[in-house]
DNA sequence: TTGACACATCCTAATATGCGGATATATTGA
DNA sequence: TCAATATATCCGCATATTAGGATGTGTCAA
């Protein structure tokens, strides 16, 4: 399919412009970390993060067992796009409660592992 | 739905995308037009427009019994997205072939009907 | 008010997309 | 080499989107 309309289409869905949203404030992300945000299954999360990827919008770079995530701004229409969307969407309705879902999320984040269900919030013994 | 994924979703599509662009060249066209540089049913195009329509990216105006579309460029983040086609996409496959469709069409198009398979070529007898 | 024309909407089948559990793959440390 | 963890992909199902013919609506002229 046509480069630009695969674009489009990649950033037509909610959840993959949420992602976006958040990779514009945080840099980077881990699929775990997206998971917490979106608060959605782990599934789900990576076959969005595998659209955005093959929209270029989105790269991947693994360290470790961790895939980080951030936005390709090696084109020009999608730097365009970025800057239209921190222009315009940041204020898209899910956009403040996932961040804050993040952040909830990174504070309690266990470094060694994604610590899913077992967060520090029970480990102080 | 939210309105900016409404928007994404309306441009994530060929024909709407080959549709903006026509837009972007030419300003204003009627249905008809549309059908000949698109080269689809009449039911198909005024489909696409009306999902173009709910997005905000163009808007009609009714001129007796035609309707012109145009861009619509009330908003921040259509002309935004304008500009981003016009830099990026004008190159889209089917860009030219389909000005170069609506070129001719307008070239032998009767002002008074839409002339509909019956066009000039055959009527100099 | 009737007919012709431009356009919009409806309807149904075909296709695409989204979801999330199950499973496969990759990396690391033991 | 094996177990544990993070991520990717597969699969079946549900839903959404698309296409285009048929039909409805609005406008104009006679």
């Amino acid at each position: 399919m046509n480069t630009q309309v695969q674009l489009f289409k990649a950033l037509g869905d909610e959840t993959r412009l949420r992602v976006l949203l958040l990779l514009l404030r945080h840099t980077e992300l881990c699929v775990c970390d997206l998971e917490a945000a979106l608060d959605m299954p782990q599934s789900t999360v990576s076959r969005h993060l595998a659209v955005l990827r093959n929209a270029n919008l989105v790269e991947g770079e693994r360290r470790g067992v961790w895939m980080y995530y951030r936005l390709n701004r090696k084109y020009g229409i999608s730097k365009a796009i970025f800057k239209c969307l921190k222009k315009y969407c940041l204020t898209l309705e899910q956009a403040s409660a996932d961040t804050h879902r993040l952040n909830e999320f990174l504070k309690t984040k266990n470094v060694e592992t994604c610590s899913k269900g077992t967060g520090k919030q029970e480990d102080s013994q």
